[in-house]
RNA sequence: GGCGGUGUAGCCAAGUGGUAAGGCAGAGGUCUGCAAAACCUUAAUCGUCGGUUCGAAUCCGAUCCCCGCCUCCA
């Protein structure tokens, strides 16, 4: 396997530490709002990549936090009347409520920032021993210039850094730092009525970037394999983990980092983002698409690309996702019939071929279009022998099977995507099989009347040569 | 300004030296009582200019457009 390594800018090959294992740390949100679909891209894009690492029989073990104090978060819990604890439990419950909608596997472990702090406070305590962090009056600060390294999985330059930062940084905290790029690990509580806990350098809190070195580090350990995240936080939040972590333990932090496109809305495709105010939350769109279409909508563009947010993309996801509900209910229809059976063979080398061609597709950095486009040539082959007079059972039922692995890794279920059992089933039935024996009278009036009807019911009617299948739309 | 990404048919998109995959939409056809679904057929010389080469979307140089990061941000 292949994957792209943003510190080296370049597609390498994946060497886990434990044979057979991957430990992965993904940044999760800061829970302040409901996320919208640009925070979901990444969730998606990062399940995906998961999923075909459980696929290929890797045993995962998935970290991904929730950032539950910061600047934003205090400052929402005070706009609401209310305290960051509870805002945070309550945001909390709805991304994980939102990313079930959207099939996303639940992380092996969810670590919150307030549950480590402990950890937190050990780590700073660590980095101002070694020399590569300070006090002053309440704050803790990172010596970014002590770390040799700064700068190298974004490139950027030191003196340039420093040149921007300064137009940043107010004189109050450029007064307190040695440097203005210097970063702080723990901030000193402002007023008493700030969310804060005692620490050796007095009441305060910690400050972002340290949460994601102290509880990827202390879940999968001073190294670990894969570090993910919008490409958004390659600067400054994971260069910033980068020097803190491997300042504290001397040992390299993460092999292989992973940062996703992002999506961007309309014409002029800008990066949706919470301060261009152009979001969409997917607790709100949710009410309006199917799950299912937004996640395989996602799902289906390679992580590292940008996404247009469109109505227009968003109905060829579901065109698509149509087809495949289609070709999955003609081969489930003509196998449960009473067709003769007969045999296949070149279907069954057709599904070895596109087994080969997903898998390494999805070897070269989880290439999902060309993945998809192996399934999509076996379709027609798959279409044709459904119609056939006699039935292959063992084949298109391989082909389910193989189908169900490939669209599971784009988090697509097939239960989901197929009619699934209603109350009104036998009413259909009959409905359909009075509809037949009009066809056979030819009463096409009477015939039509009851397609015309059940379409309303969003049932739509399909005659093949062997029958009259149905399916909700 | 620095760093990174991107530019391939109406849309999505593959393709890193050998003469442009695939999907959607569109068009035509087959099947069907009609319809639906399915199946078959069908379109681009690859932002621009120049160079290397027998040969380039693919390599080199220049240039233009767009997007992102440069301490809020997935």
């Amino acid at each position: 396997m292949k994957v792209f390594n943003t510190l080296t800018r370049q597609k390498e090959e994946f060497k886990p530490l434990v044979p057979g294992e991957v430990s992965m740390y993904v940044c999760g949100p800061t829970v302040y709002n409901y996320i919208h679909i640009g925070n979901a891209r990444s969730v998606i894009a990062f399940d995906t990549i998961r999923r075909y690492f459980e696929y290929r029989g890797y045993k995962v073990k998935y970290v991904s936090n929730f950032t539950d104090v910061d600047d934003k978060m205090i400052n929402e819990a005070r706009n609401e009347g209310t305290s960051v604890p509870e805002l945070a439990d309550r945001y909390i419950k709805a991304f994980l409520a939102d990313t079930a909608a959207l099939n996303v596997e639940p992380a092996t472990l969810h670590p919150r920032a307030t549950q480590e702090i402990p950890a937190i406070i050990d780590f700073v305590q660590t980095l101002i021993a070694k020399g590569y962090a300070y006090e002053a009056d309440g704050d803790v600060y990172y010596r970014a210039k002590k770390f040799p390294d700064y700068g190298k999985l974004s490139d950027q330059n030191i003196a340039e850094l420093e040149e921007g930062a300064s137009e940043h940084v107010n004189d109050e905290e450029q007064a307190r730092k040695e440097d203005p790029i210097d970063f702080a690990l723990w901030k000193a509580q402002k007023t008493a009525d700030e969310i804060a806990w005692d620490s050796p350098w007095g009441k305060g809190r910690p400050g972002w970037h340290i949460e994601c070195s102290v509880m990827s580090t202390k879940y999968l350990g001073d190294t670990f394999d894969i570090h993910g995240g919008g490409q958004d936080l390659e600067f400054p939040h994971h260069e910033n983990e980068i020097a803190q972590s491997e300042a504290k333990t001397g040992k390299k932090f993460v092999n292989y980092w992973l940062h996703n496109g992002f999506v961007t809305v309309g014409k002029d495709e800008e990066k949706m983002s919470k301060s261009l105010h152009n979001f969409v939350t997917v607790h709100d769109i949710l009410q309006e698409i199917d799950p299912q279409i937004l996640r395989f909508f996602m799902a289906s563009v390679q992580y590292r690309r940008q996404i247009n947010y469109s109505e227009e993309n968003l109905d060829q996801a579901k065109t698509i996702l149509d087809r495949f509900k289609n070709t999955v209910e003609s081969v489930q229809y003509r196998l449960a019939g009473k067709a003769a059976e007969t045999t296949a063979p070149e279907l069954a080398k057709a599904i070895e071929k596109t087994e080969n061609a997903f898998v390494a597709a999805m070897d070269d950095d989880f290439n999902v279009q060309n993945a998809l486009t192996a399934i999509y040539d076996l379709l027609p082959l798959v279409n044709k022998q459904a119609s056939q007079e006699k039935v292959a059972k063992t084949e298109l039922t391989s082909f389910l099977q193989h189908l169900a692995g490939w669209l599971g890794v784009f988090g697509v279920d097939l239960d989901n995507l197929t009619s699934s059992a209603a109350a009104d089933d036998a009413e259909i039935d009959a409905l359909v099989k009075k509809r037949d024996q009009a066809r056979k009278e030819k009463n096409w009036a009477v015939s039509d009347q009851i397609r015309d009807e059940l379409a309303k019911r969003g049932i739509k009617l399909l005659d093949t040569p062997q029958g009259t299948r149905w399916t909700r739309e």
